[in-house]
RNA sequence: GCGCCGGUAGCUCAGCUGGAUAGAGUGUCUGACUACGAAUCAGAAGGUCGGGAGUUCGAGUCUCUUCCGGCGCGCCA
């Protein structure tokens, strides 16, 4: 447990411990102990840490908070908490200071293991999948993706350092409806090449220019052999060519956003296996399938139904979402795509998987409670699927809407993005704001390599320390181990700060765990770069003193230790000069 | 029509299972380098937390209602 946690557990069970007693001497009447919690104040002033216990007490002791207070902290041993001395403000508040042994501890802790610090078990070793940007191979990939990508990668690192054993899947749609598309459209185009544009292109087809250039580049390796062959082959040729090329792109573009999947999982296997009729056949025999107008459908109706009455939903709430049952194989005999999902989701948990994290874009929405509820139905735990919605991204440059690129004068791309901004500027900046609101990416900050970019500002801090420790050298200091009473003249408010804050990493990555947000993570590092920037503007680490120059040095050692760590873990570089 | 997500400083956003005087960044204004990196820091200004009602010791946070914006309600994925 880190020194953080063991502060924040000491302190509960000693008041515990003091009501109790209390209670024993009749200053608290006999009750059962109130919920309560340990918390750090707004305002730092008022206390290193506070407890609400004597205002949550007020039911249960039938005594005014304050009363209850004072019956507390009479009884309070604050002994192996690493606060000093305690208060009581407010209408009943507990205020905690922490004492210097804190303070020391922090510093040694990050010290012995700088690479492993905020890393804890509270994942337990559970496998988490968790599966992101998943984009359609049909065309190429877009700012959503972009966001995805960043947040999803991003995620599975906090859950790994949280304890979890997280693995990172893409899911390539190569098979279905949209592949039929893609051939017809690929098809289309083809035909154009040697006929003109007289071939009508299919109405719902594939307008992209990429589509146009795949074909070209089929015909200029390969002719026009295609013309003499069936629909069906030449369809075929030509999606046997183009899906491993935008494949292969797909995979090109992730690696350069330093994205390393474990595992791109094709949905063609699903279908070849036999799989996708497997779970048809499961829902069957569960007597959750029926026929009509040619097609099986899935009972999603009574699924969800029974789901959301289970949840304490209203029958007039479920009669009002109107819920409609789904088609699990079309008329033609083709599975849906959430035919496909179902046996894929299953597939995951088959593998071992106890939770899976989907990251979707929020207009996928209405897949959530189906899924779900399919989950629940062929036996696997509904609630152990988890979907991370991620509102739309829009492109702001000069404060005015991007909607097209410049170069190329269509929708922008990942690509276009990733040839105009920094990989460290995206991927940080898209961890800047919660996967549920909407985000405005703004390009002339992204690019540019100043304090307005918060990225730099982080680095900035972590630049700094690098070259305190090169100044420093050249006048033949050297940081050594600190004693204890050295570490004990970090004294400053400046000081007490930031080592009060670089405490918190643990728990900041188990809260972004916890609710699947790394956003806290980014802005967590930005903190502990505000909080340098002030204690470097405020205490000299070179000086007289040498044992406040070595304590100083320290601290700079785990303020870059942390900040490196957090920026490693997200896949952003921490260069030691700027 | 129904549902999901959002509405907090001029702008972009935090605010942890309800807690103390609602916070950052940015922008505006004013200061700080002959000292470890000024890509920094200090200070000022800026708010009816969309509106209304309720729950209680206490509401930005919970409930209801209403307005505004985004999205979803396919034999698409």
């Amino acid at each position: 447990m880190d020194t953080y946690a063991k502060v924040v557990t000491g302190l509960k069970s000693a008041v515990e411990a003091a009501m109790n007693k209390a209670i024993e001497s009749g200053a608290l009447p006999q009750a059962e102990l109130p919920d309560f919690i340990i918390e750090t104040p707004a305002n730092t002033a008022r206390g290193d840490f506070a407890t609400n216990a004597a205002m949550a007490g007020a039911k249960a002791f039938r005594m005014p908070p304050f009363k209850i207070a004072q019956a507390i902290t009479e009884n309070l041993d604050l002994s192996g908490t690493c606060c000093e001395r305690f208060e009581t403000a407010g209408p009943g508040f507990i205020n905690f200071f922490l004492g210097a042994e804190f303070y020391a501890s922090v510093i040694r802790e990050i010290l012995t293991d700088p690479e492993g610090y905020g890393s804890s078990d509270f994942g337990r070793g559970e496998k988490v999948n968790v599966e992101f940007v998943s984009a359609n191979p049909t065309g190429p990939m877009h700012m959503g993706n972009a966001r995805g990508g960043a947040l999803g990668d991003c995620l599975a690192a906090v859950l790994g350092k949280a304890g979890f054993d997280a693995y990172r899947e893409f899911y390539v749609n190569d098979a279905g409806n949209q592949i039929e598309k893609f051939g017809c459209s690929l098809e289309a185009r083809y035909l154009q090449i040697f006929k003109g544009d007289e071939v009508e292109f299919p109405e719902d087809g594939y307008q992209g220019a990429d589509i146009t250039d795949l074909a070209r580049e089929y015909a200029d390796e390969h002719g026009d052999a295609l013309l003499q062959k069936t629909p069906e082959e030449r369809r075929k040729a030509l999606v046997d060519f183009a899906l491993p090329r935008n494949i292969g792109r797909m995979q090109a573009d992730m690696a350069t956003y330093r994205i390393n999947y474990d595992k791109w999982f094709f949905e063609s296997e699903l279908h070849q296996s036999g799989k996708v009729r497997e779970i048809v056949d499961l829902l069957t025999e569960k007597g959750l399938t029926y026929e009509k107008d040619g097609a099986v459908w899935y009972k999603n109706r009574e699924v969800v139904t029974e789901k959301l009455l289970k949840e304490g939903k209203t029958p007039q709430y479920i009669e009002n979402l109107e819920l409609k049952d789904d088609v699990l194989i079309r008329q033609n005999g083709n599975p849906t795509y959430f035919a496909a999902d179902i046996a894929y989701h299953k597939n995951k948990f088959d593998r071992g998987f106890t939770t899976l994290i989907d990251v979707w874009g929020a207009d996928h929405h209405g897949h959530v409670m189906r899924m779900k509820g399919a989950m629940d139905a062929i036996g696997c735990d509904g609630d152990r699927l988890n979907v991370v919605l991620m509102q739309l991204v829009k492109l702001v440059r000069g404060g005015e809407l991007v909607k097209m690129s410049k170069r190329t004068g269509k929708a922008i791309q990942l690509r276009d993005l990733l040839e105009e901004v920094p990989v460290d500027s995206a991927r940080f900046l898209f961890n800047t704001r919660e996967a549920n609101t909407q985000m405005d990416f703004d390009l002339d900050l992204a690019v540019t390599q100043d304090n307005q970019n918060p990225v730099y500002y982080v680095q900035y801090a972590h630049a700094r320390i690098c070259s305190i420790f090169k100044a420093l050298a050249k006048d033949g200091i050297i940081p050594r181990e600190c004693t204890d009473a050295e570490l004990t003249l970090l004294t400053a408010p400046e000081e007490k700060e930031l080592i009060g804050h670089l405490a918190l990493y643990a728990s900041e990555v188990i809260s972004a765990a916890r609710d699947y947000d790394p956003t806290k993570v980014t802005r967590y590092v930005t903190q502990v770069a505000t909080l340098f920037h002030k204690f470097y503007n405020a205490c000299r680490v070179k000086g007289d003193d040498e044992g406040l120059m070595q304590a100083r040095l320290a601290l700079c050692n785990c303020t870059r230790a942390v900040i490196k760590n957090v920026l490693t873990m997200f896949g952003i570089t921490c260069p030691d000069s700027m």
